[in-house]
DNA sequence: ATATAATGTTAGAGTACTCTAACATTATAT
DNA sequence: ATATAATGTTAGAGTACTCTAACATTATAT
């Protein structure tokens, strides 16, 4: 499977999201999530569900495939220790570390990640 | 001033490094530094030239201007930073350690950053 | 000195996103 | 029941990058 762009994992991940806290993930709740047009996440859901990583069904939820679920669980797991680390070992403000977050997710790599995670533990703090 | 894209960052930084390091930044070096095309660079400088931060003279090495300095200088010190936060804290192999700060560096804050900092120096390691 | 190599730019096309505007379909409110 | 609101898609344009191809200018090698 090829790389996908930075954009498409973090419509990856605002599916994923939105699919376990709300009710769903609608056209318009991922556009709400992500602040961009309903046209742009309905090109966006396009260009997924070519890929097979999600089911859009006009006016349902879009469903993550197992494949784009896989995906997107990886993407926000790597958030989620971005955002732990930032806030528990570096002490960096919580909005911050959010906003941080949510860029490095999509750019640093699996080591780092693992590293992270190993030093938290250790640590253990 | 506004933000600079991405990219825009990237190539002052190349344009910074080769400056200090080599005999000076020409396109042809910065585009071997940066693997992409001479024409592509020719035309990120055109852009890095309207917004003054560099002045590029046909035939002769790109050199930065106070204010092009300054922002490719502030690239470069977040990228020896996460550099070294990941290879000396987070004990990451500095190849992997270089590629991710060279996509961190672009995303990061500056609380993130000197969080990371501080962190270096109180452990003093 | 002059042919050849290196260097740099422009033109034009392609990709991956963004948006607004217009429209179609479905849900809701009374 | 039906007008109105919400939802979703398509078309078309714009931005910011990428490339190849063609060309012009400068440096170099003998």
């Amino acid at each position: 499977m090829e790389k996908l762009t930075f954009t498409m994992e973090n419509y990856l991940e605002a599916i994923y999201e939105l699919s376990i806290q709300e009710n769903g993930a609608r056209v318009s709740d991922i556009a709400a999530r992500m602040g961009v047009t309903k046209a742009s996440t309905s090109s966006a859901m396009s260009t997924l569900a070519e890929k097979g990583l999600i089911i859009n069904e006009k006016y349902k939820e879009v469903v993550l495939t197992p494949e784009g679920y896989k995906l997107a669980k990886t993407v926000s797991k790597k958030h989620h220790v971005i955002q732990g680390f930032l806030t528990k070992i570096l002490r960096v403000d919580p909005s911050i570390a959010e906003t941080d977050a949510c860029a490095i997710e999509h750019v640093i790599s699996n080591d780092s990640i693992k590293a992270m995670e190993k030093f938290m533990h250790t640590e253990k703090k």
